[in-house]
DNA sequence: GTCTTAACGCAATCTGTTTGCGTTAAGTCG
DNA sequence: CGACTTAACGCAAACAGATTGCGTTAAGAC
């Protein structure tokens, strides 16, 4: 059981930002257990019990840089939402750093709850758009038709044939799943 | 530059059937360089040197055990070859198996070639289905398409939703890419 | 305030990684 | 075919990160 506050708060507090300082200092790559744990002011043996080993703490870090930060814009109609959203998200998902930081969350993620964390904030805002949407009167795709036809293909490129992407595809891709309503 | 032929081969050979065998005997998690190197009659320096770390060399067997070694069944229409490949294409991936070897392909690919190697296997697959309906005069979605609103699909929720996959789920998606021709 | 025990720090130990150097052999050219 | 060049490999030492037993601290419960 992880106690939730007090020492083990401070210590899950300072590790993370360890990780983040040193990743934008050092690289990604030279990230190493015992130079986080010296950032953070803590032992190594400290955070391999806890987290096991430097893939599951990387992914931990991951999953909280993939949370969105802000609610999708409200541009009046549903395929503008969505438009600007999908370019957005493909724009920061496609980036170097997006690339690794969902590399990093795939990873050390033995049960695939990070991983399902992803994608559940992605579901989030779109749920956000969709049901704006519906307020409007529009009507809409559901939720996984817009996961399966835009986020989907937009991940799939990214992990697996990370060359011209662009925002027009973003385009494309959310103009063939707003024709199929 | 790697030479192609001699002792570079078998050792090439050897080590990777190194890997095939430690991870069906002592588990994917219990691989170590050492130990595949103690097994391939290898020196662990051998496998450093030329792989660089273990990622990247599970990533090369990843990529091998990955490539199809059948070609498309003939089923008579483009409906029936591509479900039926399809939802084969999801029994293999889906499985923990399958599981570990996309993320071991992914993993260890610093230039993003392996993960190519994997779409292009798919892609490959794909064009046989598309040109015999071709040829059979029938009317096909370009390769792209069947990549998006197929295979994209079912690989976003191999790796990140991995819950509720079933043929059916991976017959809805090709019926749905030949409603849009 | 007292008690229980999860979480942590320390330090020794273990194991994997890295590297310099000598050797082997693949590919090349006369 | 024989000599030459150098990529690839083996060996072993040095290094660094991972692991673990044990004592200590402090969070949460009563």
């Amino acid at each position: 059981m992880v106690r939730p506050g007090g020492r083990s708060a401070r210590v899950q507090a300072s590790v993370h930002t360890a990780v983040r300082e040193l990743a934008s200092e050092v690289g990604r790559d030279a990230l190493t257990v015992p130079l986080v744990a010296q950032r953070a002011g803590v032992t190594p043996s400290t955070i391999y019990r806890r987290w096991g080993d430097l893939q599951e703490l990387l992914s931990d870090v991951a999953v909280e840089r993939l949370r969105p930060d802000t609610t999708p814009g409200d541009h009046g109609t549903l395929s503008s939402d969505l438009t600007s959203w999908a370019e957005q998200f493909l724009d920061e998902m496609a980036s170097p750093t997006g690339r690794a930081y969902i590399r990093d969350a795939l990873l050390g993620d033995p049960d695939g709850g990070n991983a399902g964390q992803c994608s559940a904030y992605a579901a989030e805002q779109i749920d956000v758009i969709l049901t704006r949407a519906t307020r409007r009167g529009e009507r809409t795709p559901d939720a996984e038709s817009v996961i399966d036809q835009v986020v989907a293909p937009m991940m799939y490129r990214i992990l697996f044939r990370p060359d011209g992407l662009d925002a027009a595809y973003a385009r494309r891709l959310v103009a063939g799943v707003l024709r199929g309503v």
